[in-house]
Formats: structure tokens, sequence, C-alpha cells
DNA sequence: CTGCACGCCTGCCCGC
DNA sequence: TGCGGGCAGGCGTGCA
């Protein structure tokens, strides 16, 4: 489920049960996810005080206080299929929720107040790491990220000076971290088509005008789909259980052959492949 | 340095 | 009904 939108609303639902929470209880039922989880991961986690809960990117961080006087942070990223749902401890399972398999459970946390937070991901594209909380944005996961699109640091004079001399396709330019954190395959056409820039043309021919058009169309295609809890494919769910409702505004994305939603524009919405993904666009209105 | 193909996994949907 | 192929919201690695 795992966009900068998505993932800001998995951590908006935990908020409540997680952050200021002591973690009771913790249990994790595999050795590895991508990679190894960290050694002794369950032991770290129990007993342990969520005193924050941030996002940067893609990724979740829980700031941990373990009561010994260190800090933490749990370093959490969705991958493509990872899920987080809340429960109750009086509840057994989460059979409610459509398309949950309780076969890829990873990690189950239980809160002191009776919390039961499941870490789910069926393919374990997903990662967890642990590390102290003063060197945490030097991580070697976050230390490259770009800046945040919604953020200060994120601009047109920035953006230009990122794409200046880049001759791949901006479709591959914005779904580069390095250069801004946090877009993916989806949101990225879904800001192009706002800012009419095709998804074929090189980042570095852009003009300065049209780049500029592009941080708004950013920021308001990602703001909108925060504001509506993200976008629930196949049947994903948001950490509440809900469903997010954005892919009900989605212009271009897996809208290949339906009509541009342009007023006035006549044409059909294409799908190509650029570097091995699929990109949606208007081909009348986005040059 | 840049740009791109590939591999990592499982589930689901479609066409035959 | 069963089966194979293609597709999926990401990212690190390794190559040219």
């Amino acid at each position: 489920m795992p966009e900068l939108p998505e993932v800001e609303t998995v951590r908006r639902g935990l908020l409540p049960v997680l952050e200021g929470a002591v973690i009771a209880a913790a249990e994790v039922r595999r050795p590895d996810l991508r990679w190894p989880l960290p050694k002794g991961l369950a032991a770290r986690l129990t007993g342990s005080r969520v005193v924050r809960l941030r996002r940067r990117s893609k990724y979740i961080l829980a700031d941990l206080d373990p009561g010994d006087g260190t800090a933490e942070t749990l370093i959490l990223h969705l991958g493509m299929s990872g899920r987080i749902l809340i429960g109750d401890v009086r509840q057994g399972s989460f059979a409610h929720v459509a398309g949950h398999l309780p076969q890829h459970d990873h990690i189950v946390l239980t809160t002191d107040a009776g919390a039961r937070i499941v870490f789910n991901d069926a393919r374990r594209f997903g990662m967890v790491d642990l590390t102290p909380t003063a060197t945490a944005e030097s991580h070697r996961l976050l230390a490259g990220l770009g800046p945040e699109p919604l953020g200060n640091g994120f601009s047109d004079t920035y953006l230009a000076a990122a794409f200046r001399g880049r001759r791949a396709p901006v479709k591959a330019a914005l779904l580069d971290q390095r250069l801004v954190a946090g877009l993916g395959n989806i949101y990225v056409a879904e800001a192009l088509w706002r800012a009419g820039i095709s998804p074929l043309r090189q980042a570095g021919r852009i003009a300065q005008a049209r780049v500029a058009a592009l941080v708004p169309a950013i920021r308001g295609v990602l703001d909108e789909a925060i504001a509506a809890g993200g976008s629930s494919l196949r049947d994903h769910r948001q950490a509440t259980g809900e469903l997010g409702y954005f892919q009900h505004s989605f212009a271009v994305y897996d809208r290949e052959g339906e009509p541009c939603r342009t007023d006035g524009c006549h044409s059909t919405i294409r799908r190509i492949v650029q570097s091995g993904r699929s990109s949606f666009y208007c081909p009348h209105c986005q040059r």
C-alpha cells in the first residue's frame, strides 16, 4: 500500500494507539523480510515506549525509549505489499478484513493498552531495522533520500537544479528517491498529468515554467491523496481497516483506454512501459 | 557519474 | 475447472 500518502495515512492511523504506548509484547514470526531482521528484535521492542512516530519518505520511524537510557528508532518500509493492521487483544484475528492472509502476519505487537498491531507483508519486500535515534537520519536506508515533496526543501529552483543535465525521462527522474523522496508510480503519473508534462520528456529538457508548475502539481496530488486516506488498490486497507478512496480521483493511473478528464479533451489515456513499469498519460494534454 | 535491466516474493486476474 | 502468463503501489545491485 505504499507511496507517501499511504504511508502517511498508516502513520496517522497508528498515532492514537502507538505514540506514547508501551510495547508489552512483541512477536517476530520469521527471521527475515527482504533482509534478515535485526538480532533480538522482539526482545529489544518488548518493554519499550514509543515516544514518537515519524515519517521520512515512505519509511515510518518509531522512536523508542527502552528505559535503559538509550534511544532507538524502528525503521519500517512497507515495500509493495506491506500492510499494518490495528486490532484488539480481545479479538483473535483480522478475518473481517478483506484480502487478509494471516500466514503473512510477520510481526505482532501488543501495547500496554491492549492494542494489537500487525505487520503483514505477502511479498516480503518490506524492510525493518533498528538503529540509534541520534543517527537515524544517516542510516543507510535514509541517508541518500532527497527532500520531502511537502517540505520546505522542495521548490521550483531545487527541482530545476535537480533536473539539469538529466537525460532520463522525467518519469524516471521523479521515481528516483535521491531526487525527491516519497513519490511512486501512481503519484508521478498523476502529477505529470496535472502539470501537462509527458512522462517521456527528458527531465533536463523541460522549460523552467513547466518545472515550476510541477511543484504545485506534486504537492496538490499528495495533499489530496492524504486527505482521502490514500489509495486502496486490490483491497488493500489503511491501518484502521478503512479503505482510502483517492483511487476514485485518478486522472490517468490504471485508466488505459478511458477518456481523459481534461474538459474538452477527447483523447484516451495511453499506457506505455518505461524502465519496466507502466506509465499512464494523455498524449494530447501531456507534452 | 547516469540510466537501465534484473531479482527479490506472492497473489490475483485473464485468456485459453 | 485448471493452468500458464502477465501484472502489481519498491528498491538495491550490478552492468554498460
